[in-house]
RNA sequence: GGACGGGUGGGUGAGUGGCUAAAACCAGCAGACUGUAAAUCUGCCGCUCCUUGCGGGCUACGGAGGUUCGAAUCCUCCCCCGUCCA
């Protein structure tokens, strides 16, 4: 009853075929996919967020997908919330969760954990904020230094998103976010997991991603731009800082012709698979692949892999 | 044919005699990142050598000459691009 349940983590950058690679694993080991990606937790943005569509999820659950609206706030701590529900009630059924992870922090939240630290408060950054502006620059770091010097020393005076949240857990918490810290991870009790990833060679993963942005524009991603604004889905809401979303904002306003925008969307794709493979680089225990996870080689020698650790198929 | 304007490192583009291997930005590469993470931030970014140092050598601002102690910056000629006049 209570043995550790295994899990599979299928890292890799985008367009790396994590999608395909997760529906076949699932398929072959009587799994269900549970999405890890900080974009696709968000509804109405599907062609952008490379979505699996319905029709080509071979009849097998996708979590984690489409379970909050454009206008709310979402966090690694919230996705470790929805996260752990899902995989306990996988576990229940003997399911096996195959994660198709692209946001590396989530995957992080999840399996190790997050401190004890408050969450977010918008009120608090709004006026932190305030107070920034008012004071000039270097001010939320001079504060930080003088609530945490430590965390201070690590965090580049520059780097206003973290420097505010570490005054956040200090003021929140009453203590400074290195001693919150340092009280450590809960983990993820009751898992075990697996962690693939996927390596393909870099000049043939960024020429997919170029394809694949020009097949994303060809299946109608504009369209769906301009539905979300007709919709009333203000600008500013946080999906439209994904990829690609603000460049054909900018184009159906007539600011930018899709001749601009689409190589500039390509490139800000390449830039965070870049970014991605630095993270997943350094994540501990990896079964590296030297291949997109749609090759059926590739499939084969993930499913082989896995199945060696003693992940086999359950019956039907 | 003539008159101007311009040719700078992968790109855009500053620089009008020494402080310039050459600003800035972009691209690229490497990296950091415990609740915005498809975010945010950092380093490197001509070649080369080593005793890895605010170190040495070489090459570089369209081409070839020249002036000067010293030139991307001044002069001459040539080539190319743009605009205008014929």
């Amino acid at each position: 009853m209570n043995f550790p349940a295994r899990l599979v983590a299928i890292v890799g950058p985008t367009a790396s075929g994590k999608s395909a690679l997760g529906i076949r694993l699932a398929g072959r080991l009587g799994g269900e996919v549970v999405v890890c990606d900080s974009t696709q937790v968000y509804r109405y943005f599907d062609i952008g967020t490379a979505k699996v569509p319905p029709g080509e999820q071979r009849g097998i659950a996708h979590h984690l997908v489409d379970i909050v609206e454009p206008g709310e706030v979402f966090t690694a701590g919230e996705y470790r919330r929805r996260a752990i529900e899902v995989l306990e009630h996988l576990k229940q059924r003997r399911r096996v969760p195959i994660l198709t992870v692209g946001t590396g922090l989530y995957l992080r939240a999840l399996l190790e954990g997050l401190a004890d630290a408050p969450g977010r408060s918008e009120e608090l950054r709004d006026r932190l904020r305030k107070r920034a502006s008012e004071r000039g620059e270097g001010y939320l770091h001079r504060l930080l230094g003088r609530l945490d010097p430590a965390a201070a020393g690590r965090i580049g005076e520059r780097d206003t998103q973290k420097v505010i949240r570490a005054i956040e857990i200090c003021v929140l918490a009453r203590k400074s976010a290195t001693e919150v810290y340092r009280a450590g991870r809960p983990g993820l009790p009751g898992f075990e997991a697996v962690k693939v990833g996927l390596q393909p060679p870099r000049d043939e993963l960024y020429r997919r991603i170029d394809r694949r942005v020009e097949a994303m524009v060809a299946g109608g991603w504009v369209d769906e731009v301009r539905r979300l604004l007709k919709r009333g889905i203000a600008a500013s809401a946080k999906p439209f800082e994904f990829i690609g979303y603000p460049e054909l904002a900018r184009h159906l306003r007539g600011e930018l012709s899709l001749e601009k925008a689409i190589p500039a969307i390509q490139q800000a794709t390449r830039q965070y698979a870049k970014r991605q493979l630095t993270w997943f680089r350094k994540e501990r225990d990896v079964e590296w692949f030297a291949g997109f996870g749609d090759d059926v080689e590739v499939q084969a020698s993930v499913e082989s892999y896995v199945t060696s650790l003693g992940i086999t198929a359950v019956k039907q």
